[in-house]
DNA sequence: TCTACGTATCGTAATATTGCGATATAAAAT
DNA sequence: ATTTTATATCGCAATATTACGATACGTAGA
């Protein structure tokens, strides 16, 4: 088969685990944090920060923006990819939500 | 290829990658809350709570074990799964500052 | 011991992901 | 107009994931 059924599960939970398979590869996340180090939103000097070849950066940052975690604006002929506010701020909520609804029992198995 | 470069990135990008992915499905999701909300840690009435085959739920509870997110102890027949305190609170620490490094900067593109 | 129960594993089909070379596209510079 | 530069897309090969039926395994009770 290979297709989830998302039928079966809430908005919610699909949601989340749609925004964290976007971030749960170690390219995407060097990636992110490139961006957000760079402060000011950088373009494609990500290959040659990272080591990978243009498509594979290229396709990752399609990835991201599909997510709606990045957003990319042209500017000339560059393009200036940034965190998209919004999205960061609904995953740390979903997140934090997720993990935060657990606590340590001490009398588990 | 379909092969991840992991050598190419840093153990914390790798490590937080790895535990991202084992979370991001939502059948996992769904798994934890219930495990989570079971308080005492629950066996596998999760196959009849989720809508899956008692196959596929055991391939992802597999899963989470193998992350070292959830731990699971045999009690007679059945098997008791609960949450592995240490990952739990190490996936936190690395998504929190992961996700902490970002503040809006008014001025991106 | 035999049977029932709960879980794990195997095998398989369908689909998704990863990575990259080659090529297309589109704006800027010459 | 042509070339350069930056990025996107296509096509492909290798591998991974998802889901499940069938079956194996191990414990508990009859």
């Amino acid at each position: 088969m290979g297709l989830t059924k998302t039928e079966i599960f809430t908005q919610e939970q699909n949601e989340l685990s749609t925004l964290l398979k976007a971030i749960a590869h170690p390219a995407r996340i060097a990636i992110l944090q490139q961006i957000i180090s760079a402060n000011a939103c950088i373009c494609g000097d990500l290959v040659e920060e990272l080591g990978l070849a243009q498509a594979t950066i290229s396709q990752h940052l399609k990835e991201l923006k599909n997510a709606g975690i990045i957003q990319g604006t042209i500017d000339g002929v560059k393009v200036c990819y940034c965190i998209e506010p919004k999205t960061w701020a609904l995953l740390q909520k979903l997140f934090g939500d997720f993990m935060g609804s657990y606590s340590d029992p001490k009398d588990c198995c």
